[in-house]
DNA sequence: GCAAAAAGAAACGCTTGCGTAACGATCCGC
DNA sequence: GCGGATCGTTACGCAAGCGTTTCTTTTTGC
């Protein structure tokens, strides 16, 4: 069941989301920073720099930056991969879940408050 | 008629748009930069840097740089109002209403994309 | 008129992100 | 084992954003 939206509200509802988040949190995530995080919470793991990179189409270090950022905060965690030493597995963390489960619910809250 | 999303639609959504727009566009604006935009395009006008600085909770400075920015990027224009000279009037652009409407129909197709 | 207030921009030092290029560590083929 | 490939990080110079403060222009109150 897909979500059907007129133009209006597709824009309405990202207009009401972006500035009540921006409002609500001065961790002002940048649009790459937030497409990471959703896509390791949301896409099945292992989730590797390289496999980060390559979906997104940006080179390597932006994800290392990014995981930088995100790690300061508490949002996601680094773990060297034991079975290839090359790789770091990126994981979830509670307060990374917290902060998505409270960007969702805001999603919903002024989903329900759009007109028409 | 409000949007009714459940929780996994609003994150799957925005984690959609997000990962999409990344990948499509180069021009990476920030959270606040879209919010003022998006602002300025659905809000009726007149719009001024005072009025959208109290709007966001941000200072006076943050909305000129957006506007700096996002002017250099077409997306905007400023006008001097004639009745009280102290005022700037931000305008809408033809090439920042294609933007939107472009961003729109991304929201849209992934909207229809998304599963459930 | 003229001092005080208001609006927006500019200046300042700082932080953070960028792309490119180089770097250590590790794995793989032979 | 050893040369080459792969993975993630670091270094570099640069651009852009931030908050605070200061400045210029314009309006307002008396």
């Amino acid at each position: 069941m897909p979500i059907e939206l007129t133009p209006s509200q597709a824009l309405g509802l990202w207009h009401a989301v972006s500035l009540a988040q921006v409002r609500v949190d001065s961790r002002d995530l940048t649009l790459r920073q937030l497409a990471i995080l959703l896509h390791i919470y949301l896409v099945p793991p292992p989730h590797t720099v390289r496999g980060l990179a390559a979906t997104l189409g940006v080179t390597k270090p932006v994800i290392t930056r990014a995981l930088d950022t995100m790690g300061a905060l508490g949002l996601v965690d680094r773990v060297r991969d034991d079975r290839d030493r090359r790789n770091v597995v990126i994981k979830r963390t509670v307060e990374g879940a917290i902060y998505l489960e409270k960007f969702g619910d805001l999603i919903i809250d002024q989903g329900r408050k759009q007109p028409k």
